[in-house]
DNA sequence: GTCTATAGCGGGATAGAC
DNA sequence: GTCTATCCCGCTATAGAC
């Protein structure tokens, strides 16, 4: 009973619980706006233990980041793998769809985006943590998937990989985070069905 | 000469200075890391002037981005009038690679879309007036451009302007603020082309 | 290791002279 | 209208008891 297990491993239950605390102040609030006594409370621990857990606010936060980016949000919004291909316009417009629910539906996933975007400026190295754990590997796991798709017929996968990505993440910043669906509703099937329809042209995929 | 022409109308000279300051504080700092004594500072004025002009602080952030939005950065980031149409490719090339520079080449306006996203969640509201004011317009300019490119056969000219924008600023936020370009460059040109071949198969327009 | 208590500073905001 | 001086609170961080 000494080592129980339910929580574990590489961070002591403390350390976690300040973790928990951590995210959530810190992506309702913002690095400058996130204060340490209001980590501890969230946390239900002192502040003085936070501070010899993690030093200071800038290592709890880098720490923080590191483990939402590794760990937490690692899985890609990306469907991973796919029935073989019935119809390769479902499969796309699944993969899409996919995509969109997941980034739509998670709001801490949208909160984590925006506090990288947000710190950007101030702590670059996070950010290329964030590039490196979850842009990246979302661009290649799609520049795959397109690849694989050989009816596409796509001269560059990995640019278009981008520009599909770059389609769907700019919509959700803008329709949602920027409130723009009040303003300037677009709904989402004529998103993906324009980008079905840019992919179908040297292909054999027809509607 | 009482009612000078070097600057103009609504705002007094005093208001236009803090309004600078401010301009650069919150962008820098984002805003809760921007102080009240550093806008004052930066201005040139004391902080109770700033007090009197703007109320408190929430008042002077929201002046601040109401006026960035519809004046300094409301020239959209998309070349305007073109060169009649020599040849659609090279026309629709230097569209993007316009946007692509102004959005790259002003790092002013990659700080506004910055704190806009950082701040959409605890401001909704002056979110919603960025994508009034730069995020609608350069859509529906696109929309109009697209459209009026027959050759393209676009059955739906707005979602593929989403998509276009969509692709060109999610590159400039990976490459640019998230440090991308380290890690997984990628050359402007590829992205480019990949978008012009995507656009090109149900027209005449060919390499 | 974890707590309570506190130091020390900078924040937003205002009073009152001019 | 604009300034100087100041209030008071909350912040990061630490000392010291346990």
């Amino acid at each position: 009973m000494s080592t129980d297990s339910t929580q574990a491993q590489p961070l002591s239950d403390k350390a976690e619980q300040i973790l928990n605390g951590a995210m959530q102040e810190f992506l309702t609030h913002g690095y400058a706006g996130t204060s340490m006594d209001r980590v501890a409370a969230t946390a239900g621990v002192s502040k003085a233990t936070v501070y010899s857990h993690f030093g200071d606010k800038q290592g709890l936060f880098s720490a923080l980041v590191q483990q939402l980016a590794q760990q937490k949000f690692a899985r890609l919004f990306i469907s991973p793998e796919q029935l073989p291909t019935h119809n390769l316009r479902e499969v796309l417009e699944n993969m899409a769809n996919t995509m969109l629910d997941n980034l739509i539906h998670d709001s801490d996933y949208q909160a984590f985006i925006r506090l990288m975007i947000a710190e950007s400026g101030r702590f670059p190295e996070l950010a290329q943590t964030f590039a490196l754990h979850l842009a990246k590997p979302g661009i290649e796991t799609l520049t795959r998937q397109l690849s694989s798709f050989e009816e596409l017929n796509l001269p560059d996968p990995e640019a278009t990989a981008r520009i599909w990505i770059g389609a769907l993440v700019h919509y959700v910043i803008v329709q949602e985070m920027l409130q723009g669906k009040d303003i300037m509703p677009m709904e989402r099937d004529r998103l993906v069905d324009a980008m079905l329809h840019l992919l179908s042209t040297n292909s054999k995929l027809n509607n």
